[in-house]
RNA sequence: GGGCGUUUAGCUCAGCUGGUUCAGAGCAUCUGCCUUACAAGCAGAGGGUCGGCGGUUCGAAUCCGUCAACGCCCACCA
């Protein structure tokens, strides 16, 4: 311990504020000295930015994370691949935390655990980025060929590509990288064409024109999934068409008036009395003065607006089913950025959202404009551009989903890959049940380019290769000449999702060789850890290919976790800017600290409220465990010493204790209850570890500790430590490895966890009467402010019960003497009425009366309990429907009850006659 | 509009096939403590009509019905 010492200029400003200070210090009991070193060579603060870089380095130069087939039992996880871009956030976070536990424990139980890390090449987000980045350097992406701007995008993607996997070594992450893939690399590149060449041989992908959404700012096509429906507050704009050859006007309501350029019909239910005067009508479109006849079906809901819709069959999936049905031309308003095509014939080149102001003024104006009313309704976003999405028909490449749902339903339904939580066993089902075609054509070129080839004649092959592809296209046009030249690959790619689908089966490498050694071993994966947010995205798609391409299941078991929120229950989004940076929290908190801090509130499926203070939680148990090992670690082995009685009590309840929660834990972690898992290992660590079995074993200070305490201790603790590893890597490492100075070259990471199965129960429920006995010692020196210091007398009326454990009251409650007594004694300092779990401990000097009515009030409690108990066991009904073990206990229970009452009873009696 | 889920202590959540491991945990709060491992700590204490109402049952936080609040997913009502 060491003294700081201050020099000050006594100045009479700088002495006033010293004396404030000076104040405060006291006051809040402020530590002017710091402890440097303790006798035991160690901070007394645990810290971790030393020791985690230190440790991850060495399990990288030992190979410990890297996994190759062998005898042993494989545990597999794949990581959800993030975007290779991406910067870690609080969701990567959690998810990576999970799987590092999952796969750390893995490891720990002896299977040969693979963690198989990689990134997505995020096709349309990527794409985004770079051409953001293209465009503050003043260059267009039209202006580049597609190579040039693929030579952008993959320096790019080298620049910036691997950063969220750096992260996640800081966080501990134990993948094995030497595995690390790209869904855009060779492999993963080669079995994507491969698979598209043979669901198109199979007849399963298929190219053609359909409404798509089309997302006008990344200029392409996109699935459904990747549409999001925010609600909007727009207006209803009632618009005014005149009818052909009468005064009149047909009234519209249109949420979008901008598209009546593109209208060809109206239409109106055949069954609604209030428009029968439009039937056979023409009408005249407002602005546009195009004449469109009135047309009749019964999809037109008579109570909607004036039950009379305006058919635009270019623009509105329904309104295109309508042009079908009854031959309606199509007219496309828009270019692909949203701006207005030249076939509107008015408002050409303007943006589709100023275009809405304008034309309601222009209708305005020629009186063509009823009303406006403020309407709120669902509109369409893109999910990665956050702009409205337009539907729009386009010649795209789909992926029928009949057959491929069908093989992925009955896998889940029936729990041979089982969901946790399984409320999303639901929401799989439906999607399936309602999926329609996967469009997975995108007008982008970062990403997998479709592997189909047009022919200069018309029509296209589909090959693996252009060579394959020429072959194919001699083959199909029986023209012998032709070259590579005449062949035109098609421009667009792939959605990446139909790469990551196949995520599990490409990165063994399982689509372009299967049954190599290494899908065999490692396929099907155990878990999946991921968000529920991409359940259709991705689980549903893998589980699809996993059954199409190798025929089984791609993962035993799927754990959805929550969403990460703020503490107002925002998600957490860079957007919002509420997002905590993961790395400053580990830099702040240490990784172990934050791992804790994310697993403490994180039960599987529900979103997670994140708090900062969690985290201080994680770094406070850090310093728990930290400091437990100071105080072992400071021991000095005294060889003379003999085992004091209270420590073997201590050791065999201990060991039954840390042997039940090990069970405990192990089943939870069957079952993925994670955060309970760790909450069972806190508890254990902090209260029956360090706050009983340390406090009663420890030595007094300064004299050594018998060798098989010591050693027993070192036992537990290293048990702990391998409980403990997989939350919290980083420290246990470090303090393994102090404790093993033998063991070089070693790690805990892969030692056994070796738990023991015996389990004394008796002792168990003994040390906890022991526990409350003492408890009660305590609370009785607190209520009399008796100090810890000053040394009581105990005397036991009637028989101690508790005689075995005498030892460590004394130790515990400073005892001077434990007595039994038929009768008070004048002179004790403390005694115990009743031996039993009842025992209640009295000072001498308190004042017996309180304490005759604190007995009296629990005895009317018990009095009424055993009331209940009578009145249950007079009921009839009750004696006779009862189950027997229930009617038992009933009986003891009334025994015990009526047992307490008499000794609560002899304790009144008791302290009467004291009195 | 359809479907699913949630509601238990101030906060976050456990509580399985109804019955003493049923009213729990952690955090927070309050009160003492600088007690030689740890003030990022120790010891003690106080918090709940289990969302409301009704039903089934000998017995309901638990099963059923209903209402309310919140959340999520899906859907083509302009």
């Amino acid at each position: 311990m060491r003294f700081y010492t201050f020099n000050f200029n006594y100045s009479s400003y700088f002495y006033s504020y010293f004396l404030l200070i000076y104040y405060f210090c006291t006051r809040i009991r402020f530590k002017i000295y710091i402890h440097i070193n303790s006798n035991m060579e160690l901070a007394s603060k645990y810290n971790p930015s030393e020791v985690e870089a230190k440790w991850y380095q060495y399990w990288l130069d030992h190979h410990l994370f890297s996994s190759k087939p062998d005898d042993r039992e494989p545990y597999t996880i794949v990581i959800p691949p993030p975007n290779v871009t991406g910067v870690l956030h609080m969701g990567h976070m959690l998810n990576n935390t999970i799987q590092d536990i999952l796969i750390r424990r893995a490891r720990m139980e002896g299977k040969n655990a693979c963690w198989v890390a990689g990134t997505d090449h995020a096709s349309i987000a990527t794409e985004a980025k770079v051409v953001n980045k293209l465009a503050a350097e003043g260059i267009k992406k039209n202006d580049l060929t597609r190579d040039e701007f693929l030579k952008h995008a993959w320096s790019w993607t080298d620049e910036h590509g691997g950063i969220i996997l750096k992260q996640l070594r800081k966080l501990g992450a134990s993948c094995d990288w030497d595995r690390t893939a790209f869904t855009m690399d060779e492999k993963r590149s080669e079995s994507v064409i491969k698979v598209f060449v043979d669901l198109y041989n199979k007849g399963l992908i298929y190219r053609g024109v359909r409404m798509v959404n089309w997302d006008p700012k990344a200029l392409t096509a996109l699935s459904d999934e990747e549409v999001v429906y925010k609600e909007e507050h727009g207006k209803l704009y009632y618009l005014k068409y005149k009818i052909v050859g009468e005064d009149g006007y047909a009234i519209v309501a249109t949420t979008r008036p901008e598209t009546i350029m593109g209208d060809t019909a109206m239409c109106i239910n055949p069954n609604d009395p209030k428009n029968h005067y439009l039937k056979g009508k023409k009408v005249i479109v407002p602005l546009v003065n195009r004449v469109i006849p009135v047309i009749e079906d019964d999809y037109v809901d008579i109570d909607f607006g004036t039950g009379c819709l305006k058919v635009t069959p270019a623009h509105d999936v329904n309104d295109y089913m309508l042009g079908e049905k009854y031959n309606l031309p199509i007219i496309d308003i828009f270019n692909d950025n949203g701006t207005i095509s030249k076939a509107a014939g008015l408002y050409v080149g303007m943006d589709r959202f100023e275009v809405r102001k304008q034309i309601e003024k222009d209708l305005q104006k020629a009186d063509l404009l009823e009303k406006v009313e403020a309407y709120t309704n669902k509109v369409g976003f893109s999910e990665r551009t956050d702009v409205v999405i337009e539907p729009k028909l386009s010649m795209q490449w789909f992926l029928k989903m009949e057959h491929l749902s069908k093989i992925a339903l009955d896998p889940v339904m029936n729990d041979e890959i089982k969901f946790y939580p399984p409320k999303y066993k639901n929401t799989y089902r439906h999607w399936l049940e309602n999926i329609k075609d996967w469009c997975i054509s995108r007008q982008l070129w970062w990403g997998h380019r479709i592997p189909a080839y047009f022919l200069p004649e018309g029509g296209f092959v589909v090959a693996t290769s252009e060579e394959e592809a020429l072959i194919r296209a001699k083959e199909k046009t029986g023209n012998q000449s032709l070259t590579l030249d005449d062949l035109r690959q098609d421009e667009d790619c792939l959605d990446t999702w139909f790469s990551s689908w196949l995520w599990p089966i490409s990165l063994f490498d399982g689509i372009n060789h299967p049954g190599n050694k290494e899908i065999n071993y490692y396929y099907p994966t155990n878990v999946l850890v991921t968000a529920p947010d991409i359940i259709f995205f991705w689980v549903a798609r893998m589980i699809m290919a996993g059954y199409e391409y190798e025929g089984k299941l791609p993962f035993k078991d799927v754990y959805f976790t929550g969403i990460v929120r703020d503490k107002q229950g925002r998600k957490m989004s860079k957007s919002l800017g509420n997002s905590p940076d993961p790395i400053d929290l580990i830099n702040q908190y240490g990784a172990d600290g934050v791992r804790m801090g994310m697993m403490l509130s994180a039960p599987a499926g529900n979103d997670i409220l994140f708090d900062e203070s969690l985290c201080e939680q994680g770094r406070n148990f850090c310093n728990k465990i930290w400091n437990a090992y100071r105080l072992v670690s400071g021991w000095d082995i005294d060889k003379n010493a003999e085992i004091p009685e209270a420590n073997c009590l201590a050791m065999s309840w201990f060991e039954s204790k840390q042997n039940e929660a090990a069970i405990e834990i192990a089943d939870l972690f069957s079952k993925y209850r994670i955060s309970e898992a760790l909450m069972a290992v806190y508890r254990l660590f902090w209260d029956d570890f360090s706050a009983w079995y340390l406090e009663i074993i420890k030595p007094a200070y300064g004299s050594g500790i018998d060798n098989d305490t010591r050693k027993s201790t070192f036992h537990f603790f290293d048990v702990l430590l391998h409980l403990l590893h997989p939350f919290m890597p980083f420290i246990t490492e470090e303090i393994w490895q102090q404790m093993n100075p033998d063991k070089a070259d070693q790690s805990l990471m892969v030692s056994q966890l070796s738990v023991g199965t015996t389990i004394d129960n008796e002792l168990l429920s003994k040390f906890e009467v022991m526990k409350e006995v003492i408890s009660n010692i305590r609370s009785v020196r607190k209520q009399k402010n008796i100090a810890l210091k000053e040394s009581l007398e105990l005397q036991i009326i009637g028989q101690n019960s508790l005689n075995f454990c005498n030892d460590i009251i004394i130790k515990m409650c400073n005892i001077s003497s434990i007595t039994e007594v038929s009768e008070k004694l004048p002179g004790a300092s403390l005694f115990m009425v009743g031996t039993t779990e009842y025992a209640v401990p009295v000072e001498s000097k308190i004042d017996k009366v309180v304490e005759i009515e604190r007995i009296e009030v629990e005895l009317k409690h018990k009095e009424g309990f055993l009331r209940g108990i009578q009145k249950k066991l007079g009921n009839e009904r009750f004696v006779n429907n009862a189950p027997k073990d229930v009617l038992a206990l009933e009986y003891k229970k009334l025994a015990d009850t009526e047992s307490i009452i008499n000794s609560l009873k002899d304790s009144i009696s008791s302290l009467k006659k004291e009195k």
